[in-house]
RNA sequence: GGCCCUAUCGUCUAGCCUGGUCUAGGACGCGUGCUUCUCAAGCACUAAACCCGGGUUCAAAUCCCGGUAGGGCCA
């Protein structure tokens, strides 16, 4: 077997298969992958593994690429496709298979296997109760060649199997060092259904060759299924790349991260307002750490600081909470603008913002005092709605501070009403001010402590927000405008009547 | 069932290779306090872990052996 010393250029790739929704572990596999090029100047490739036409469909593949886009792993080669890089597809090199197929079948390293269904189910049943383990028993291999001859012509269904060499496969994985495996127990393994349809095992091995990938690294669940790819490359005489297999990602049980639990597409990520950096940056550290303290990188700067040799070998948990941190955290650090970019399209669909009702410069100063509170873009519309509202509808007991009650609510409503119309300058600073020292007057003459500023300011504040949560009522004032302030207090005041 | 992988706070992890500086560090989350009209944000502080059992050694989270548990793959 040729060893891969030759290798010139460090090659990566993500092959995924179009027969759902882009997995999450599709994206991180593809982050390492792409970090792990980038850093070595090599090339990160993309394939699609779509030789099952039955369950592959376009619109899969087609998702793959955009939401591997949002994320921002761009990948170097493929097909011209207008002046992009389109991906390449398994099914447009099915030539290429056969082609190998029948070298190997020409060489009597594999041959047809026309063993039905049933007779394997019965002879798998049979190892089972002799507490065997189950693996092909090689019928199909005494076949003489007049036999398989005749069966061919008469179009028996048959398979292509490989055979299995008994021997140990020992490999070393770039993250869990020496790993050893016996080939005895494999069992010989199919290959393709025919020579246009070729299996998993196959297409990859003869994809991660033409296409000179140096290093293959994936997920963990490949571990043991390494050896048969490893045996096929012997076989095909091509060299064997670099492997390093990479924790999963795990559900809260600590089983692998499934369709069953939770969100597990890139997209359900993408739709719910997450940013990629945070998705990126979350991703990273689920089976990696820089052997420092820090914890927030960029893309740029995790492909300098990036290091195969510092990945778990433990699988690691999926921890939304965290990602949650991190998604705010650069929700804080956004541009303002760029900010209110993104999360237009959560309003509109909300049926909150229609277009041309409030300009620009307000769109951005209602997202401003709703940034501190948002994990993802989406929570902008409960955090905002009122904003964009004529008439808000609450609970009137929510406009008490404390035991209040309504009499003394609606004097504090029309105390503030009082002291907001008289302002000339409506402005932040202004209100804050004159709203600080009327509550102090407030206070002094209802008898209430004279530091606490919630008698007055609270209901304010609900008045104008309908919530017990919300940015400061100065804040939403100066968003609003005196008139509509004015009016929403009135409205307050009317429901205390 | 067979094979393989893994094992430090609830979670992500540092430390393990090259035993002592580990009364085990950081982050998320939790709790408390400060700030404060509310909720966030920010700041400060607290609680929280070496899977178990042997062995080696003056000394083990760190090395060796054996269990156990979890996970993956094949069928």
């Amino acid at each position: 077997m040729k060893k891969n010393t030759d290798i010139k250029q460090i090659r990566t790739r993500i092959a995924p298969s179009p027969t759902g929704p882009a997995h999450i572990g599709t994206a991180r596999t593809a982050l390492y992958n792409y970090l792990f090029a980038m850093q070595n100047n090599g090339k990160f490739i993309l394939r699609i593994e779509d030789t099952d036409t039955q369950r592959s469909e376009q619109k899969w593949t087609d998702e793959v690429l955009s939401e591997l886009k949002w994320v921002g792993i761009q990948w170097d080669e493929g097909p011209d496709i207008g002046g992009d890089y389109g991906p390449y597809k398994q099914s447009q090199r099915l030539d290429i298979y056969e082609k190998y197929l029948k070298q190997l079948l020409e060489e009597k390293k594999s041959y047809h296997c026309f063993c039905t269904e049933e007779e394997l189910e019965n002879k798998r049943q049979e190892q089972l109760s002799r507490g065997l383990a189950p693996k092909y028993d090689g019928t199909c291999t005494r076949l003489t060649a007049e036999e398989i001859e005749e069966k061919i012509k008469n179009n028996t269904p048959s398979v292509i199997r490989f055979k299995i060499e008994n021997k140990k496969i020992k490999f070393k994985d770039l993250i869990r060092g020496d790993v050893e495996f016996d080939a005895a127990l494999l069992g010989d393994i199919v290959i393709a259904k025919n020579l246009q349809t070729p299996l998993y095992h196959f297409a990859v091995v003869v994809d991660d060759f033409l296409m000179q990938i140096s290093h293959v690294i994936r997920g963990e669940e490949h571990l043991s299924n390494t050896p048969r790819q490893i045996l096929l490359q012997e076989a095909l005489g091509f060299y064997q790349p670099i492997y390093a297999h990479l924790p999963l990602m795990l559900n809260t049980d600590k089983s692998k991260m499934s369709k069953r639990q939770g969100d597990v597409a890139i997209s359900d990520y993408h739709k719910n307002g997450y940013l990629p950096e945070a998705l990126i940056n979350f991703m990273v550290l689920l089976g990696w750490n820089p052997g420092t303290e820090k914890e927030v990188f960029t893309l740029s700067q995790l492909i300098k600081e990036f290091t195969i040799d510092k990945v778990q070998k433990a699988g690691a948990v999926f921890n939304i909470q965290r990602l949650d941190f991190l998604n705010g955290l650069y929700i804080r650090e956004k541009s303002i603008e760029k900010l209110t970019e993104l999360c237009v399209p959560y309003l509109k669909e909300a049926g909150l913002l229609v277009i041309g009702q409030m300009p620009q410069n307000k769109l951005q100063e209602v997202v401003e005092v709703s940034r501190t509170r948002m994990k993802k873009l989406s929570d902008i519309v409960e955090l905002a709605d009122f904003f964009f509202q004529d008439k808000l509808i609450f609970d009137k007991d929510l406009l008490q501070w404390k035991e209040a009650g309504d009499n003394a609510t609606k004097d504090s409503l029309e105390f503030s009403t009082k002291i907001l119309s008289e302002i000339k300058n409506w402005e932040l600073k202004e209100l804050e001010e004159e709203m600080f020292s009327a509550s102090e007057k407030f206070n002094l003459k209802k008898g209430y402590p004279e530091k606490n500023k919630g008698y007055l300011l609270w209901p304010l504040r609900v008045a104008l927000s309908g919530k017990k949560m919300s940015p400061s009522p100065f804040e939403i004032a100066n968003i609003y405008g005196k008139e509509k302030t004015l009016k929403f207090i009135e409205n307050a005041i009317k429901m205390l009547s």
